[in-house]
DNA sequence: CGAGTCGTTGAACGGAATCAATCGTCGTGG
DNA sequence: CCACGACGATTGATTCCGTTCAACGACTCG
């Protein structure tokens, strides 16, 4: 859909009220606090994750330049995760109660709101749909499939394949394996980042 | 937050343009159909799925009466999840073209219905960083203290343990010895499907 | 009264995590 | 400019634990 395509940034024309700089591994913002901001990645990488029960930490979300952050939680009192600077990182800042007056005043604004919305809650349905599969190998092919299924089988990857991994929920030496294996029964062929599937009808 | 509680059901005050009733197991809507409704539960329950490759299914969200479902579809052209009725239900229809008038001309009601949107989100990447905690004891711990955080470490289920077990990404047989371990521990109690957590500090 | 489902426990297997070690690359600072 | 550390990519060996298969009682519903 170009429709899920164009709204990856609520706010390719709006002027951000401050920019701020961070460091790698800086905070944004921490689970807990207030919200008064929404944001924007204008470079670098920030990733929304939140920390488990025993030190372990899971990332929910990555937003690269040009995609805003921090959506879902407009409609909340405090954050819910963490977002970090995974690179040093170029921050556009929008203070909450302009944003919520603009979707309120511009049906532009508000109709793409909430298709970013929609386009998170189906892609989030789709890693969840992943995780149910227990088969590495299975859950990888069925993610190639997806990804594939919108160019012409052929994937590139943007991030690392370590990020791919925690991504799909597997032990990055896992993935490394089922790919090696994958390859070497001629159903997929890698060229770095780039993954071109071969075969169409197994099962 | 009161806020999103309030905001279950986008369509509290208004008219459905339809009412249909559904025999169990009955498809509402399938992967790929034109979207052409947002629907309500009047009565019954609803459950949203996807296939994967090979038979398996994924239940992606279950809705109960007085909620809507197949919001995210609405700034799609076709639904990427099956609807079906797991139970006998009376389903309420709602246009697309009016809902977008609607949300369009109605501010509180494009608010509400962003909120809800947002609700789903933060719900969704709570169900993912569940999935991320390897050990199945841990999971379920992290889920019932997440759900014990908003209540006072009292948890009322409102399904079958074998429906948490597939929230939850586990075979039942797993859930319900990790349960009973957990009860002779001491760590949770049990009473149907209540559920009382007797320990704050644990690691 | 059977069919269906939930709840429960036992036993065995398999596959993914884990630990470990190596290599290459990139960036940084001395 | 080189050394060092950090991290990604890769492969091997071992352990562990969650799935799977199986069987059974309780309960509901038609």
């Amino acid at each position: 859909m170009s429709k899920t395509k164009s709204t990856e940034n609520l706010f390719k024309d709006w002027e951000p009220s401050d920019t701020r700089h961070f460091s790698q591994r800086e905070f944004i913002f921490r689970q807990g606090d207030p919200v008064r901001y929404l944001f924007a990645v204008g470079e670098g990488q920030v990733r929304l994750e939140r920390n488990t029960v025993e030190g372990r930490q899971v990332v929910l979300h990555t937003t690269n330049p040009g995609q805003s952050f921090s959506e879902a939680a407009l409609f909340s009192d405090i954050y819910h995760c963490n977002a970090v600077a995974s690179l040093p990182s170029r921050i556009l800042l929008y203070p909450r109660d302009k944003v919520l007056k603009t979707l309120r005043d511009d049906w532009q604004a508000a109709e793409r709101f909430m298709a970013i919305l929609s386009g998170q809650v189906r892609t989030l349905r789709t890693r969840l749909e992943l995780r149910n599969i227990l088969s590495a190998r299975d859950r990888i092919l069925q993610y190639l499939l997806l990804r594939a299924s919108q160019s012409n089988s052929e994937i590139n990857l943007k991030h690392s394949f370590k990020h791919l991994a925690s991504e799909l929920g597997l032990a990055h030496e896992t993935l490394y394996r089922e790919m090696a294996a994958l390859e070497q029964e001629g159903i997929i062929k890698r060229d770095g980042r780039q993954i071109t599937i071969l075969t169409g009808n197994f099962k």
